[in-house]
DNA sequence: CTTTTGACGCGTA
DNA sequence: CTACGCGCCAAAA
């Protein structure tokens, strides 16, 4: 793909989507979590990224092709984030087994996905979740 | 063109 | 534990 030619949002979006795609069934991730293997896109200054990267990976989820469980991304706070459809989420995580507290809230140390291994972080040109980033760019 | 809103997360109080 | 402000992006209105 041509970098100069597409977005750095597109292809922020399809590294969200891959990674969201080996989450496994009856496993949660975070916005955050996806977020933070991700390097700032070009153009993008860190600061910035920082900042926002989290609700970025919401928009990509938004935006989620068919063959992406979408479902199983939530909020660091073990929640699903509150807006129309909520349930329908719900609902297709308590089918993967995931059980909600009277709180509505997910217990992330025992239903929280432990992030890609690393040879799939290395495979995909990406950094583990302590890395710095910073100084680091997407692989395309 | 401008303003508002948002599938977030973190630091503070 | 809860409440709230902020970040200063992007898409929608």
């Amino acid at each position: 793909m041509d970098p100069s030619s597409s977005s750095p949002s597109q292809e922020f979006l399809a590294l969200v989507w891959e990674i969201a795609r080996q989450i496994p069934p009856g496993k949660v991730f975070t916005y955050g979590q996806i977020a933070a293997l991700i390097p700032p896109p070009e153009g993008v200054e860190p600061q910035s990224y920082g900042a926002f990267k989290a609700r970025w990976v919401g928009q990509a989820m938004a935006l989620s092709p068919d063959d992406v469980p979408w479902q199983r991304v939530i909020n660091s706070q073990g929640k699903i984030s509150p807006r129309p459809g909520q349930d329908r989420q719900r609902a297709l995580l308590e089918a993967e087994g995931v059980v909600f507290n009277a709180r509505g809230r997910v217990d992330l140390k025992r239903y929280g996905w432990e992030g890609p291994s690393a040879e799939w972080l290395r495979d995909h040109g990406l950094l583990s979740p302590d890395s710095d980033y910073r100084q680091q760019r997407l692989p395309f």
